[in-house]
DNA sequence: TGCAATCTTCAAAGCGATTTGAGGGGGAAA
DNA sequence: TTTCCCCCTCAAATCGCTTTGAAGATTGCA
């Protein structure tokens, strides 16, 4: 193995002038730095990231941490947001560090990551509606961002997406055709977009004059077995729903497959709307019937963290970079007008 | 942030003494641990890894360099793949580097891996038939592993499942129900498994006496969108497939959805057969037809390959880990008998 | 009490880079 | 030719930890 002192030997100059060389420093002469790069290629010499890392205090790698207790990481989602943070990520020259912790020791591997010096920086996802892991790094400052948000108002750098107005937008298109009956099948509590999604949609409900029982409502992971088992569950109640809303268009399959078993018409019997992500392998607009959705690309989101993070650790005020994106309401055939002699809302009030 | 140094001055010892302790060498004394190890906690004291790397020249991490060119990493199986892998190196209190590279970079930036110390070992996936990047980890002796294998007999560790075995029972799954016209819609050239497959296949058909034009086997990558584009192309030509085998589920997806638009019936005007890596969101019992595939749960591989990584790195041999998992058969709906009247054979042999 | 045999602990030398403060050399101006 | 400057280059300190070889403290046995 190469080391800097050899190629400094080889040419008869100091480690210094080569370090400097290499690094591009202006105080050395244009033919030494040419020897130099030269020699460098020709020993095949590759600096020792320990060593540099040692020496800047700069590591080059921001991490992520999952839980290894919930099956985000086997969330779809997961992949596309990966693929896109990585790449754009290689612009910086950032790698990505991966770390898996059991819900109950996120805190002691974040802090773990703080101190240890092995990355520059974190990226936060799936924010809860009061984290303690966001609370851990803004008091040891420590550069991070956030795909979501976890309250309105935040301190920090993150992406989120519009979700109060994607949801009141499906709630209101599904009131506007005449539903009255309308369940929702969300993700699992305590995560904060669940709940922004949840207060939109019971906000237009009540605005509108209607309610919604809580067994109309779920909480759970957000996949295709999930979405069959709530919506066969719920289809069996009387009256039932004349419409489903979905956070996340793997429930909607789910729901779709419930339907069919029931018999019942997708658009017609019972509507059905989700909120995609747009995964690459997994295009709603071909699904056996078309599914209306509230859109945005979670690849958006993957780009615009990996910028943020490379600006909050150059040292961006990240207070400065702060997006929510607005979400665009995609009408196909899974939504239609409520079916005759269904329009009675549900008797009693939510909760 | 606080130092080794900080914790031995604290504790009016050495440096020397107070790694030990952490590090639970024997010469040191239980008491003086005791005192250590409760400073050190109460000091908020985390070793600096960098320090620790260049000090030991091991990092405890292990790194994977995807593809940015194709779509590899959109691919779901490689959340699965992922998650496990992670879960799993945690063990071994090792964690995952990602970078993506280009393709024509591979090369370049596998180098950089090897020679910056940053990581201890590799994990190669999708080895194609002819790959460079084994060459290389193999000339500089480099700890890896591979997921799938480049040729029959390798001197690395691998992890493979038996992908001549599985194409060569779905081929005679079809055979056996009379089909004789069958198209492969396979992965992209190049792929070492995609090859493999194909040989299975191809061979099968040969020894009961068929053959495939070429126009009905079709290389490209592995996701719906292809699945039914291909498909769809296929079931116009005359005579048409009266049986698909597909080297993925996604592919199948999108084979059914090329066939409702035929107006053709799942496992009975046409079968679909494909191989299944079981992902949690996608099962192929679930389908509208219940699927019959060849299976093996891709978590396998990830588990088996983050303990081979570990072992390689800390010795073991890697020729004595060789894994090639066998390949089950599981017959469902969307396999039935040839069609009546559709049983005549391509007239041209295949190439 | 004395002396060897163990335990413990220590000082110092790396690991391979970066970076500071200082010094040598070459060119231009006088 | 001398003098002054600027450009380059260098030696040495530093980053925080591990690890070697040796010294100091204990202990056991005679």
């Amino acid at each position: 193995m190469t080391t800097l002192k050899d190629v400094a030997q080889y040419l008869g100059l100091s480690p210094a002038t080569v370090s400097r060389a290499l690094n591009g420093f202006p105080e050395v002469g244009a033919k030494t730095r040419d020897r130099v790069v030269e020699a460098a290629r020709e020993l095949g010499y590759t600096p020792n990231s320990n060593a540099q890392r040692l020496a800047t205090g700069r590591s080059g790698v921001v991490g992520m941490i999952f839980r290894s207790a919930n099956n985000m990481m086997v969330d779809p989602h997961f992949t596309e947001f990966l693929s896109g943070l990585c790449t754009r990520l290689a612009n910086s020259d950032i790698d990505l560090m991966f770390h898996v912790a059991p819900s109950g020791q996120q805190l002691s591997h974040y802090a773990r990551f703080m101190s240890s010096g092995g990355v520059d920086g974190m990226i936060v996802s799936a924010p809860e509606t009061d984290d303690q892991r966001i609370e851990a790094l803004l008091a040891r400052n420590f550069p991070f961002v956030v795909h979501g948000r976890h309250a309105q108002q935040v301190p920090y750098a993150y992406f989120d997406i519009d979700n109060d107005g994607a949801f009141t937008a499906a709630t209101r298109l599904l009131i506007d055709l005449g539903h009255t009956r309308i369940a929702l099948l969300n993700g699992p509590h305590g995560l904060a977009y669940v709940e922004q999604r949840e207060r939109a949609f019971l906000r237009t409900i009540a605005e509108r004059g209607f309610s919604v029982p809580s067994q109309f409502i779920s909480h759970d992971e957000m996949d295709e077995e999930v979405g069959h088992a709530r919506a066969a569950a719920m289809l069996k109640m009387t009256p039932r729903p004349t419409a489903f809303i979905c956070s996340s268009s793997l429930l909607a399959l789910g729901v779709y497959r419930a339907q069919s078993e029931a018999k019942l018409e997708i658009g017609g019997d019972v509507s059905v709307i989700a909120h995609d992500d747009v995964l690459p392998h997994m295009r709603t607009e071909h699904f056996s019937v078309p599914l209306t959705v509230t859109r945005t690309p979670i690849r958006d989101a993957s780009v615009h963290l990996a910028d943020m993070i490379s600006k909050v650790i150059a040292g961006t005020d990240p207070t400065s970079l702060q997006i929510t994106e607005p979400v665009d309401l995609v009408v196909r055939e899974s939504t239609g007008p409520a079916p005759e002699g269904e329009e009675t809302p549900w008797q009693k009030p939510a909760n």
